[in-house]
DNA sequence: ATGAAAGCGCTAACAT
DNA sequence: ATGTTAGCGCTTTCAT
């Protein structure tokens, strides 16, 4: 075990009681500048570090938040882990991660897990496969810091951050319509998850707008987000596998976005000679790929930033809050070569 | 805030005092059947969970770990992650992430932080930056638990997972070599790592099995491990400016590998007619690269399993430990179109 | 077999 | 201005 100095040990050291140092530690104004100042000195001196363990018993705080998100291995979630930790850090909490891998069972797991450790709040992004929302929903009537992020709650009232999905995805389908596709179809994420509607909805103007009609056979649902590589597989395979397939793949998360490209090039495919792609994904090096991928970004960094200074404000909060803002992003679009038909365009530079 | 139930409600509810529930609930042998069936079954139906912090101040421990790596939104260190917090979870602690960003600043901050916040032991790979290892032979002299691994310490005697760097450099320049290239350069990170030695160990190992001398010029370290794009920029420039410049690439880091292959790129080089690259990146999509790159793969979950059962077992021991092992796992390389002359050989599938 | 009391490190009334 | 005391939730002697 590793010890180190208490307030015992300086009052001990310094002929003093533990609340006067306690009190000169924390610069109480009830006290004398001389023995402030030994205090203080001599706490510097032998390095004292308050223990934090003993102020959470004491303030009925952890001091922690909890996260909540799909998997850690995914651009999207180690960019916004690491919005969340550079705020949370400077805020003097810390945190913990857990993954549900999508599961709505180890979702519920985790959660439990992470309020039996007191957690101060809660950062969560919703799994694909969760519709049950009751715990959160308990929770937070309850008065316990939630922030959704991302895939947020639709029905829960409480501080959310996310992107214009619609915007996104209006966006990305109007790039493949504008360089010459229009059998486009729709490759997604569990329709269980608010985003997942709202791009849908988006890809639908979209459609709407260049008079191109909704084909529902286009529109297909991966439940695992591109996790199941035989998910991906069979999906892909139906629509190629229709009479009239598509020219043209509009996709909307991280995994899905490149498993589907692995898998259209294992299938001897050219993108975007026979079917072009674009897909939200927040990797860094999408322009590396062949061919360089058009795609969707979001502000990962930041969402996690921003959910994390209004949590931390929830906790911190000295009366209850019942006003809950939802903050919603801009994406971001980057043209490359996987949606331009007329040869390889490489924005290198 | 969000309150529970505590042995004290448990105790009024039954009419039995603290310590006897306390008994109760840890299946002491010092109590009466009924007591305790009454106990454990309140307990649960309550749903009791004991305070972790009250545990941890009674203890002197935090069941929680600490990890210090360089950056989270890196594919080794995400999937070592994963598989720290694998282990984490199961037995009880939580794991604290910290990130250097390569600076020797962060990282003695890092560590002071987990420090001040009590955990247990300490997960480390070390900074680029880092030479001074004194803080943490300081901590490991009193007996704090830390185990390293991939940026191992060279001089203190603890418990390190690393992989078989010296073959995978080893294989990946005799990959090189084989498919016919003779001129390889070498860009490693920095040279205060024990890793990066080992790597240029393999590599002039490699050159020298198959007769090609060892070209100090080739040799390159990028001391910020490919994050600052201007320094890798920089150095390619010099390799391709030398008179007798290389026609390959043998590179050591997650990053640096991507990294390089946008500048190739964007230098208009093709790869590799123009010059060759294989290099060290755990990147799940390096298949779907323009072209697909040949890589030297570590098991980073499996590092990250192996280095957390170490350390929870080094916290958890009885006496003090004095024997340490060094655990070195193999690396995988995989090879594809980047390092072959002759057309493109896609391994799809 | 059970209860009372002390103590882990700290803060905050409540004395003086 | 400083000391004494109680208490956060829990375990563990020490009594009974």
């Amino acid at each position: 075990m590793f010890e180190s100095y208490t307030i015992k040990d300086i009052a001990k050291a310094l002929g003093l009681s533990t609340s006067t140092v306690s009190r000169a530690l924390n610069g109480s104004y009830e006290i004398g500048a001389e023995t402030k100042k030994l205090v203080l000195e001599y706490a510097e001196k032998i390095n004292y570090r308050p223990n934090p363990i003993a102020l959470s018993l004491k303030e009925q705080k952890s001091h922690s938040i909890g996260v909540v998100v799909a998997e850690v291995a995914n651009n999207y979630f180690s960019q916004a882990i690491n919005g969340i930790e550079s705020i949370a850090y400077n805020r003097g909490y810390h945190v913990i991660i857990t993954q549900t891998h999508e599961s709505y069972a180890r979702e519920t797991a985790n959660v439990q897990h992470l309020i039996s450790r007191h957690v101060d709040g809660l950062l969560v992004s919703l799994s694909a496969e969760t519709t049950d929302l009751s715990h959160y929903q308990y929770l937070h009537d309850k008065g316990f810091p939630i922030v959704f992020f991302d895939r947020v709650a639709p029905n829960i009232e409480t501080h959310k951050v996310t992107v214009n999905n619609f915007q996104g995805a209006f966006e990305a389908t109007e790039e493949l319509i504008r360089t010459g596709y229009k059998k486009i179809a729709h490759l997604t994420n569990s329709y269980n998850l608010l985003i997942s509607k709202e791009r849908l909805n988006g890809y639908k103007a979209a459609l709407e707008k260049h008079g191109i009609p909704f084909n529902p056979e286009y529109l297909k649902h991966c439940n695992h987000g591109g996790m199941i590589q035989h998910e991906v597989e069979t999906t892909i395979q139906e629509l190629l596998n229709l009479d009239d397939k598509p020219d043209a793949l509009f996709i909307t998360s991280d995994r899905l976005t490149t498993n589907c490209l692995y898998i259209l090039k294992k299938l001897g495919l050219r993108v975007p000679e026979d079917i072009a792609i674009a897909g939200f994904t927040n990797s860094d090096v999408a322009e590396l790929f062949d061919p360089p991928l058009s795609v969707v970004r979001q502000p990962a960094f930041q969402i996690g930033q921003i959910a994390t200074e209004m949590l931390i404000n929830l906790i911190e909060s000295k009366r209850p809050v019942t006003e809950f803002v939802t903050e919603t992003l801009e994406t971001q679009l980057i043209t490359r070569a996987s949606t331009h038909k007329s040869g390889k365009k490489n924005n290198a530079g």
